[in-house]
DNA sequence: CTCCATGCGTTAGTATGCCAACGATTATTG
DNA sequence: CAATAATCGTTGGCATACTAACGCATGGAG
């Protein structure tokens, strides 16, 4: 009888945690109009510079076309660079401006307070076995996406 | 430094969690072509008949403007009906039609099997767990949005 | 009864997330 | 080398999700 309490329903459930998760994230980082997905995709370019926006996406199981959007609203307030790849051509090589990388800095603060403020509800018990399970779920029935990426391989990340 | 993976921050973990969920949940109603979002709709009027669209809305934790949209799409396929409240001229009174009712029962089963999809990763002991964080997670984190919705209240749901 | 605040539905705009399709480029294969 | 397949970026379209703002109806205050 899983259907009949709708709001007992996993999918519901973690739907609204997202929502949640979504809104205290945009909430501490209001200051300066940076959204989770903006974050992610910021960060990935700060460890890998230079990464094409395909490589980007699957880092971050994000979809090309969402990537491409982000990107360029990024690179419309000026924190990164596109320029095509000198080694491929159907590549955009992406990587941080220095006020991308000042960005980054200014939002460490705000970011670790909406990690704390998500987890405000748990013990440490209870955050070690949330984190734990979300991770299995995670790794169980992520089919493709991010498998193929290696993060941190030899001669990915120069500078 | 919780900010420094970025794949072990709980929102991260959430988002792509959430993503799976939804993939799932469609590739389950693929035939049906129904969303969560609207299956969801239409649970809260097969419960509710004659429910307005933004008590819909809060009922769910859905934006009133996302739950206009579903509606009239499930309105244009013909599962929904709208008409304006008798009680009170600013309310849309929305129902199921009879195809709606059709459409959840053969949606019942492979709602379940998305279900078990997704908590396939878990055995018993750990789908407990796994709801019970969830919940103690939405109900601590969640301001207004549901409360003021009572489900079942009497004289909410009439015939 | 009249003014005013509130609530509802709607539109518009922005951001995420998906799929399908296209041209261009690269890799593969015969 | 030439034909084919695969990949990348891009565009377009659809479905969520949010905010802001507006017209309209209702309820309450004076």
């Amino acid at each position: 009888m899983a259907t009949h309490d709708l709001y007992q329903r996993p999918g519901f459930l973690l739907r609204r945690a997202h929502q949640i998760s979504a809104s205290i994230f945009e909430r501490a980082c209001a200051d300066l109009g940076l959204t989770p997905a903006q974050y992610g995709v910021l960060r990935v370019m700060q460890d890998h510079p230079g990464i094409d926006q395909s490589s980007l996406a699957r880092a971050l199981a994000f979809d090309k076309v969402t990537v491409l959007r982000v990107i360029k609203g990024l690179e419309d307030r000026g924190f990164c660079q596109r320029a095509v790849s000198p080694e491929n051509r159907r590549q955009m090589a992406v990587r941080l401006t220095p006020e991308g990388a000042e960005l980054l800095r200014q939002a460490s603060q705000p970011v670790q307070q909406a990690y704390e403020t998500l987890l405000s509800p748990f013990d440490d018990a209870q955050r070690e076995q949330f984190m734990g399970l979300l991770l299995l779920l995670n790794t169980q029935l992520d089919t493709e996406a991010r498998a193929s990426f290696v993060p941190m391989s030899p001669g990915t990340d120069p500078a």
